[in-house]
Order: structure tokens, then C-alpha cells, then sequence
RNA sequence: GGUCGCGUGGCCGAGUGGCUAGGCAGUGGUCUGCAAAACCAUGUACAGCGGUUCGAAUCCGCUCGCGACCUCCA
């Protein structure tokens, strides 16, 4: 396989080969959460699938700028985008709380869940309040431009004016433009403001109880949900870069507006390739933070919710996700997280073996070698087509069982020579901690210097036992930390242990 | 109704024309005082029907089932 990047572009429904504007350097946009209530778990795969993206480019060696924004201003409430609340200021008034309390509650709920799952901070995250004003003049621009007209305050960008100038609106989400046309939804009928069913405001005139609020030269009103993205990707990227992400239930109107936009005040196309993650299921549907069907991370966690049985922690859940390719859906059940924390386990077990190898010396370039180096190789070439992690990961696993051959003895080191353990060794490393973001969580040795000590008393008494053939202490001991949550491991080198 | 996508062995989940994906579970074995852990071995899988092809899970058509979007969502 070629050493090159291919990605699969939303826009053009194809994969292909990622060149950046400028060379050795990407600009990356992808939209952030809406803080309005409490992460839920499909929020965060997108993230960890674009946490993983970012972690592999940097690994490739470029030099990324990550913006992934906060809306913290101009999503409203319900099927409409007027004569409907904002979310944040329905929050607000609901819990007799100051808008910004309720978007820092919420972003900082936000910033300590992407902590947990380890997923890097982006370069920037800027937030939609903070970029009013750049968000009023592109308003402006699209005016001047004739792609939008005011009504009473309010500001609609006229989607049937653009669609005639820009043949392609509708290009992202497959639409029709003569489809949009017609209002098809009965719910949706009456908005008399607007010109056409398809419009949508990037402006909207405040009532007088929004919470809100600021000037501007049409109304004291507030930005219309679509625009912060476009005015801050414009700002921090340019008016093109390289990669746009998002959940794919973005695609169509957010995305979609959000590119007619960007060519209505700047005329350029925001990004060159849009990448969009699948949703995560919970009993086949999709997780959804509106119709309920949805878990939150702290409950999966807990193993405090009806459809799991037990806890499962953070990075069990981000090795979870990992094992499916981030454009496919991901249906989650209690059997596949315990077979994902039991997989979770093996890698991060076989990576503290492989660490621990010594060649000693001998070394030559056998079959065994050339497959090892094969597998390296091949998981790379997997994370080159489209970022397929589970198939990196399956790679990874097959060198799993090299590397328990190897220590179980029943391959040779003979066969390998010092540079393809040094790169075996490099490349769990690599993929485990920089490019997968999986974390060591539930390590025996963790530098607790007092919980070691007691450990390896307990096990030199329990060995003590075991030698004048005690069986009933020694198994004491074994059953007792198994209700703990310790499991002792009784191995060919003497007894390890590990926390659960 | 429109647009798009999916249907893979007990479960999860890759794969897009010929070559064992992988994980979990199960079964047999090694190890063990017995276990656990670990290791080894082990699967007539590709919704159904038709077509193209030397060859189809993979391409095409139809049927059935499921899901997403169609101005709330990552």
C-alpha cells in the first residue's frame, strides 16, 4: 500500500488523497457542543473520532490547528429557527440563572468529560458570544452580497437567490434545491418572514424578555445558529482550509447552511474536505440527547443505568469506540463493552510485556521478523485509508500474539533481530498512547509506594502458604482481593497482580 | 413521500472481485495444589432471489428488513 493519506470527503461522497493548502501544515475545523445540559456519550465518540484524526496528523508530522468552537449563543429550541427560544437563554430563565452561568456550567462539565476520555484540547475553542462582532459584519458581507434580506429586525439568507447564483447548495447533504422549495412539513408552516421555506436567519430581532441580547445595525437581536461556525472558521482558519468535521446529523441544515455562507460573504468554499462521524445507537437507535435515548458518560461509568450491567471506565469505552470505524454507526450494548474492556485489557497488558523485553542478543532476520515488520507496517497503511482504526487495531492485536509467542517462549527471539523489537516497541507505543489516546488506568505498579508494598507482602505470606502446601490461607488471601477487585496472577517468574 | 446509508459466524465489528480481519463468548488442550490469568488449537459468516464474471460477502437489478437526515441533536 502507498505511504499516503487518503480521506473520505463528504463532499464529493469519495475518497481521496489528503493535500493540505499549505504543505506540512493542516487547519481543522470541527463543531463543538452546544452548551445548554450535560454531555451525553454519542457527543463524546464524535470527539474521541476527531481526537484520533487530530493525534494521527500530528503523528504524521504536521503541524495542526485544531478550532473545534462552543456554542454558547443562537441554537434555538424546538423544529424552527424563529419565534423559538435559544437554548441557552430557555436554560437560563428556566433555572433563574445568568446565561453565562449556565454556559460555563456546561463547558466546564464539557472540558472535565474530554479530559476523561484523553482527548487533546484543541488549539482554539473559541465561543460564539465572544465573536459577535465578527459574526455582525459577515451578516453585513452577505447583505452586501445580496444573499440575504431583512424583515422586521430579523435577517434571512435568501437560499433561493444563492442556489441560482451557486449551483451547488445542496452538494454537502444531497438536497434538491426545487425539494427545499416546498415546505413538506406541516409543523413548519406559517413562518411569514421569511421568502422562502428553505430560508434561514443569521439574524434574528431579540423579544423583549431574550436574555440575550446585543446591538446591532438591524435590531438588538442575536446570531442565528450556523453562523458563529462560519465567522469563527473564517477568522482562525481563512476563508478555505483543509478539514471541516462534525456528527453527520450536522450535514443538513448546519453544514450545509454554514458552506452557503462562507461563498455568500466571501465567495470560497469554507473547506476542502468535510469529514462527518457516524452516530452512536443504543438498542439500534441512534443516541439522541433529545428523544432520551441517550446515557450519559458518568452513568456508563457508574454502571448506574437499566441497560448496563456493571461500570465500564473511560478508556474502556474510548478503546470501545476505537474498535469501530468512525464513519460506521456503533450500537451499544452491555456484551460488546465487556468484550471491549476484556480487549481493552490484552493490548494494554501485552504493551507492559513487550516494554519489559530484553533481546538478548543472537539476533536474525527470519520469517518471524518479516511479519512483525509486516504487521507494523500494514497498521499504518490502515490508519492511511481513511483513519481505520479498527483495522490498525486488529493489526496490533495479531503482533499481540507475536509478542505473547515470544514471551511464553514458544517463539524465538532468535528469529527477530534488536531493531524489530526496538520497533515493535516503538509502534505500541506510538499507537497506544500518541495515536489511539489510550491511557495505562488500571495499572498493578502505579508509583503507590505504600498499596506496593502491602501488595508484595501479601503475596510473599500467600507464597509462604502456598510452599507448605496451606491451601486454605493461600486461597483466602486469592478470594478475598478477588472481592476487592485485585486479581493475583500466578506466573512462570512468581505472582503479579492487577487492580479491576 | 424525498435523499442517503446499512444488513457479515452466538455477540460486537473490519473488509468492496480471487489471499485467516480482529475482539469477546464457546469448545478442546498446556500450565496450576485446584483455580484465575496467560498461552496454543478450533468457525461450511456474509438478509433473500436473480444477473455480470473463469471467479461475487464485494459489481448490477429486484425483494424484504433496519437506520439516519428532510430547519432540535455529535
Amino acid at each position: 500500500m502507498e505511504n499516503q493519506l487518503i480521506v473520505y470527503n463528504s463532499l464529493t461522497r469519495k475518497k481521496e488523497v489528503f493535500k493540505p493548502m499549505v504543505e506540512g501544515h493542516v487547519g481543522m475545523y470541527v463543531c463543538g457542543p452546544t452548551v445548554y445540559s450535560d454531555v451525553h456519550l454519542g457527543n463524546c465518540m464524535t470527539f474521541v473520532a476527531f481526537d484520533v484524526i487530530y493525534r494521527y496528523l500530528k503523528y504524521l508530522g504536521y503541524k495542526v490547528r485544531y478550532v473545534r468552537n462552543i456554542t454558547d449563543v443562537g441554537h434555538l429550541e424546538g423544529d424552527s429557527d424563529i419565534g423559538a427560544e435559544d437554548k441557552i437563554s430557555k436554560k437560563a430563565r428556566l433555572e433563574r440563572l445568568e446565561p453565562m452561568e449556565v454556559v460555563q456550567h456546561y463547558t466546564n462539565g464539557f472540558h472535565k468529560m474530554m479530559q476523561t476520555f484523553n482527548t487533546l484540547s484543541p488549539s482554539i475553542e473559541p465561543r460564539a458570544t465572544g465573536h459577535i462582532i465578527e459574526q455582525i459584519d459577515m451578516v453585513q458581507q452577505i447583505l452586501d452580497n445580496g444573499f440575504a434580506y431583512e424583515q422586521n429586525g430579523s435577517v434571512y439568507f435568501d437560499t433561493l437567490k444563492f442556489a441560482k447564483a451557486h449551483k451547488n447548495y445542496g452538494q454537502l447533504s444531497g438536497r434538491v434545491i426545487d425539494d427545499l422549495m416546498v415546505e413538506t412539513r406541516d409543523d413548519l408552516k406559517n413562518q411569514n418572514e421569511k421568502r422562502h421555506p428553505s430560508d434561514f436567519a443569521i439574524w434574528i430581532k431579540a423579544d423583549p424578555e431574550h436574555l440575550m441580547r446585543w446591538e446591532s445595525p438591524w435590531s438588538i437581536g442575536f446570531p442565528g445558529w450556523h453562523l458563529e461556525c462560519s465567522a469563527m472558521s473564517t477568522k482562525y482558519l481563512g476563508k478555505t482550509f483543509d478539514i471541516h468535521g462534525g456528527g453527520n446529523d450536522l450535514k443538513f441544515p448546519h453544514h450545509e447552511n454554514e458552506i452557503a455562507q462562507n461563498v455568500g460573504c466571501c465567495n470560497s468554499a469554507p473547506a476542502n474536505y468535510w469529514l462527518h462521524t457516524n452516530m452512536l445507537l443504543m438498542n439500534g437507535k441512534k443516541m439522541s440527547k433529545s428523544d432520551g435515548n441517550s446515557i450519559t458518560p458518568q452513568q456508563l461509568f457508574s454502571g448506574d443505568s437499566e441497560h448496563i450491567t456493571k461500570g465500564y471506565s473511560p478508556m474502556v469505552n474510548r478503546f470501545f469506540m476505537l474498535q469501530s470505524h468512525y464513519r460506521s454507526t456503533l450500537d451499544l450494548t452491555d456484551a460488546a463493552l465487556q468484550a471491549a474492556e476484556k480487549g481493552y485489557r490484552r493490548l494494554m497488558e501485552a504493551n507492559k510485556v513487550l516494554q519489559a523485553m530484553q533481546h538478548p542478543g543472537n539476533e536474525a532476520s527470519n520469517d518471524l521478523d518479516k511479519e512483525i515488520n509486516t504487521l507494523i507496517q500494514e497498521a499504518h497503511d490502515k490508519m492511511n485509508d481513511d483513519f481505520n482504526a479498527p483495522n490498525a487495531l486488529a493489526k496490533l492485536f495479531e503482533l499481540v500474539n507475536k509478542i505473547n509467542g515470544l514471551h511464553d517462549k514458544h517463539l524465538s527471539f532468535n528469529d527477530i533481530t534488536t531493531s524489530t523489537l526496538d520497533a515493535l516497541k516503538k509502534c505500541f507505543h506510538d499507537f497506544i498512547f500518541d495515536i489511539f489516546g489510550l491511557l495505562e488506568e488500571n495499572a498493578g505498579s502505579n508509583g503507590n509506594g505504600t498499596l506496593d508494598g502491602l501488595m508484595q507482602l501479601i503475596i510473599d505470606i500467600r507464597k509462604d502458604a502456598r510452599d507448605n502446601k496451606n491451601w486454605a490461607t493461600s486461597d483466602k488471601i486469592r478470594d478475598t482481593l478477588k472481592e476487592l477487585d485485585i486479581q493475583l496472577k500466578d506466573g512462570k517468574e512468581g505472582t503479579s497482580w492487577v487492580k479491576k
